[in-house]
DNA sequence: TCGAAGCCGTAACAGCTGTTACGGTAACAG
DNA sequence: CTGTTACCGTAACAGCTGTTACGGCTTCGA
């Protein structure tokens, strides 16, 4: 397997061990047990833990972006597009179960660390001029500050629903985050 | 010092580690470092680090409903009260931004922990009808499902505007934050 | 003043951590 | 078929982890 796709199966087991025992067993030995080599394979990857939980970090961030992007191109329009990308972020199924969780695993694992902060700060910028050009897109005759409010406002709605609904899904079902979501936009008169 | 009073002093601890190094730097000899004591005092207090956690998050949860108390009572009606409960949960000042950092940790921690994940649901839950409660005493004819997705929305908005401003200061200033709350209050027509 | 009791600092322990070094083996050019 | 190169599994290392054991010290009743 080449360089690149060793990186990109280790990240995967990054994610997977995160979302599944959480950052505290987030070890070198537990991501080469779940990416199913040794230790000595990781560290041929990546100078280093650091390197490597950077890595995944980045990558997700891409793979989140790739996603958006796509379901924008598939929505007939700006309305339809902004409601997509929104709910791709909240916890609806398993798969965005467990990327919530990892999520916020990176989040908790940036604290203190300088590198993953400005990551996090970088990703979440992108987030919110997308969202701020969705919302401007659907209401163009908006004021600018009302544009951003509006989409910081969706923006922390989504983060926190995906939050919630990923460590209490018996409490947050699919279709109560789907009305949050809904009760939201239409709030804002973005229905 | 009696003993529940070194239970307080160290669950303090607990909170300045993990709002300051994070949730991979929250070890004994750093807590008994940030209590001013030493290993010895942390293990006679509580039986094992795993108790210490659940007795600084039980803590936090009974400060923050007590302080949430605190504003229902100073408030003059029931949508004044909505408001500053809250807003309380926001990162507004360095006071609540740490606080929010140290909630992010706890969430963080209580992956894969079954007891940190109980407790987690069942503050959750207290807090899910607090706000409900709430925003059925501003609108009582609203029917009951309005009432609790309204709640869920502006729990899931405050929830994630604390996590993000508390993580990119700079991004989500205090001002941001407030507009972001009366700006959805006013969307859900709790003005 | 004396003895007892328990608080808590010190030091040790085994186990796990990230990281490094070594060596066997597969792949590949000639 | 042979020599070389690079990959990566194995094993070791020092340092840190939670936890335990010990013992000096303070405190307090008689």
């Amino acid at each position: 397997m080449s360089r690149t796709a060793h990186q990109v199966e280790l990240s995967r087991a990054v994610w997977d061990v995160l979302a599944s025992q959480g950052i505290e067993r987030l070890t070198i030995r537990a991501v080469a047990a779940a990416a199913g080599c040794t230790t000595g394979l990781v560290m041929h990857r990546f100078p280093n833990r650091h390197a490597l939980l950077k890595h995944a970090r980045q990558l997700l961030h891409e793979r989140t972006r790739e996603r958006a992007d796509a379901l924008e191109a598939e929505a007939g329009n700006p309305r339809a597009a902004l409601r997509a990308v929104l709910a791709q972020g909240m916890a609806l199924d398993e798969r965005t179960a467990a990327e919530s969780i990892v999520w916020m695993g990176f989040l908790a694992a940036a604290v203190g660390d300088e590198d993953l902060l400005t990551l996090h700060r970088t990703n979440n910028k992108a987030w919110r001029v997308r969202i701020s050009r969705l919302v401007s897109a659907t209401e163009p005759d908006w004021p600018e500050e009302r544009v951003t409010t509006t989409a910081f406002a969706l923006i922390a709605m989504v983060e926190g629903a995906a939050a919630l609904a990923s460590t209490d899904p018996a409490a947050y079902p699919a279709a109560v985050q789907s009305a949050m979501l809904d009760a939201t936009l239409a709030g804002f008169g973005l229905t």
